[in-house]
DNA sequence: TTCATTTTGTGACGATAGTCACATTATTCC
DNA sequence: GGAATAATGTGACTATCGTCACAAAATGAA
């Protein structure tokens, strides 16, 4: 086994256990992909949701909102980058999925991946179990937004979450903070 | 089947089909609960998670941020009330969840609910698909917080979900919004 | 029904974030 | 390496929101 392969391993194991054969079916589904930074996952207005399971770079998914990108989440390694709406209905996505830097990872295409639902119930398990942490996550993301100030969301994402704000470009942090770039900028600056 | 339960079952089965045996495995393990007004369902540093699916009343999921209780979910008829972080990881719960009004429903402890998972795939894949729509839920709230200014949340969530307008009082819609409630009072009182 | 309590409304004010304009750095790509 | 392009920084100003204090209204309990 690969050290890639390995890592998907144990960050799938963590959510459910698997069998070595279980394993095998999973990897045989996924399709090594690598992108160039600002190359498209997912496209706005397209139909090809799957999921990437990154091992290198990250990617971005955004969405336009009055003629703004809006950053909604951040994919590092070892997430499973993906866009839940488009994966769930089978509807084209009003979202994209873009490269922020150089990426490379595990693809899965979402007919697959409902094929492997079919197959066994471990995986349907595991896709259940990594559902809750998601939207665990998600809740936690939006109490943050909520009660805290724009400074004090800084903090907490630099404490929760350090590697975003060394690695994703100002802009779309801000956004994704619900913040104006010149806000995000001055906060950085206090923040030295 | 009384009405209630006809209710629960085009519920369920809008997210996955079920046979009859399965939905009576599921009624089952299922007991009516009432509560009166601000009766909690579940106290923050307990453990006593499970899920109300609600036939009548409002169920809000809170927690505490800085000594202010910040709400995040409402619960309305037909929606499963849960807190999923406690759910999810065995852990006793940071949050509340209380009702606003006296409510009723079908309550299904954590225990069981895990049970039913294991007794048929069919559930499992039904949980999934709920989380799903939850996830895909809870993205699109958070975006409209981080893109929309507070008087266009109201709108948007005037538009979306007018029964929590109406119904949630006030300095909970305030929390749940991101706002101060003498914001929110002011909004209210400019839309007239 | 009445009194106590809770919730909501409102004015004044200060703090803070947003906007616009432009300067300064970084980055990209020949 | 250097020009073009994109991203970030910064000042000035404005709009908006939060806070505090208190009034009014609604709700709940006896």
């Amino acid at each position: 086994m690969t050290d890639t392969e390995t890592i998907l391993k144990n960050t799938l194991v963590n959510f459910h256990k698997l069998t070595d054969a279980e394993f095998n079916d999973f990897l045989k589904i996924t399709k090594f992909k690598k992108l160039k930074k600002k190359e498209f996952l997912l496209e706005s207005g397209h139909y090809n949701p799957g999921i990437l399971f990154i091992t290198k770079g990250i990617i971005g998914l955004y969405e336009i909102i009055n003629t703004k990108e809006v950053y909604t989440s951040f994919f590092l390694s070892s997430d499973f980058a993906s866009e839940i709406t488009s994966l769930a209905s089978q509807k084209t996505s009003t979202k994209s999925m873009i490269a922020i830097t150089d990426a490379e990872g595990f693809y899965i295409k979402r007919s697959d991946l409902l094929q492997l639902y079919d197959k066994s119930a471990s995986f349907e398990r595991l896709g259940r179990k990594l559902l809750e942490h998601l939207l665990s996550e998600q809740h936690k993301f939006t109490s943050m937004l909520t009660s805290l100030k724009p400074e004090d969301r800084y903090k907490y994402i630099l404490k929760n979450n350090p590697e975003l704000i060394k690695r994703i470009p100002l802009q779309y942090l801000a956004s994704y903070m619900g913040v104006a770039r010149e806000t995000l900028s001055r906060i950085r600056k206090r923040s030295l």
